[in-house]
DNA sequence: ATGGCAGGAAGGTCCTGA
């Protein structure tokens, strides 16, 4: 099984390179974040072209998560943690999908950004990070073979970016964040990706801007986290960087972890 | 040097992202 995880920053405007990296690589699991869809725009039947079935959780504009099956329907189980946006009375953001597939529980997760730090949206972030570890705790409690993956838009080393320095004030690095995301590796959680690359220097984000694809000004934001029984089977990591470097490409690559069946 | 660029929804510009 290669479960894969990618923010592709708006499913309408990367549709062509998704059905794309879809057909080249065939994850038997993809999660998507920031589809930037409402849930009756998602073109579930581009996917069912390709041989995949989805679920997916919406919203207008910004957000939006979902999880494609090569070959099966996943079968939902939970949408949302039930914890409201920074703003009053927005109410919950579309950032959080769970399904079963093929006897893996696969977490797909939008963990807000939280900039600017310090301000409303960094705690936000915090406190969603809370009820997501108590979310993955449930699951761990239940012995479940799983795994959660997404943008979780925290860089946890100084050696998963190329200048801590230059990052030094952004809300994705800052201790809180980090702690934040220690405490879930602390509970027993495998980073996949740090595992077989622990010396660093893996980036799966290179902004748009100021030519950091070009430099290769990136860090590592998106990952893979397993319970031991699929830590226990991880074969292999990768990210797929050629797709950042495509026409109309999103300024995330995917990323994947193949379990020995 | 607090820049730069992209997507979405609106609408001839603003908000958000990281």
């Amino acid at each position: 099984m290669k479960i894969a995880t990618f923010n592709i920053n708006g499913i309408k405007a990367r549709l062509p390179r998704l059905k794309e990296w879809l057909a080249e690589t065939r994850p038997t699991v993809a999660c998507l974040q920031e589809i930037k869809s409402q849930d009756d725009g998602f073109p579930a039947d581009e996917f069912a072209e390709l041989g995949y079935e989805a679920i997916w959780h919406g919203q207008k504009s910004f957000n939006g998560v979902a999880i494609l099956v090569d070959g099966s329907k996943p079968v939902e189980i939970k949408r949302g943690l039930g914890i409201d946006g920074p703003k009053d009375g927005e109410g919950e953001q579309s950032r959080y999908i769970e399904a079963d597939v093929d006897g893996v529980r696969v977490v797909c997760i939008y963990l807000p950004n939280g900039n600017p730090h310090p301000g409303p949206k960094f705690d936000y972030k915090l406190a969603w990070m809370e009820k997501l570890r108590a979310r993955m705790a449930e699951i761990w409690a239940e012995e479940i073979p799983c795994a959660v993956v997404g943008d979780f838009n925290v860089i946890p080393h100084d050696d998963d970016v190329w200048s801590p320095k230059a990052m030094a004030s952004d809300a994705l690095m800052q201790p809180e964040s980090r702690d934040a995301y220690s405490r879930l590796l602390a509970d027993g959680w495998t980073d996949a990706v740090r595992t077989l690359n622990p010396r660093g220097g893996v980036w799966t984000y290179w902004d748009y801007q100021a030519g950091a694809w070009q430099r290769d000004h990136g860090f590592r934001i998106d990952h893979i986290l397993l319970t031991p029984e699929l830590a226990d089977r991880l074969e292999a990591v990768g990210v797929d960087r050629d797709h950042r470097g495509r026409e109309k490409a999103s300024d995330h690559a995917p990323v994947w972890a193949r379990i020995r069946d």
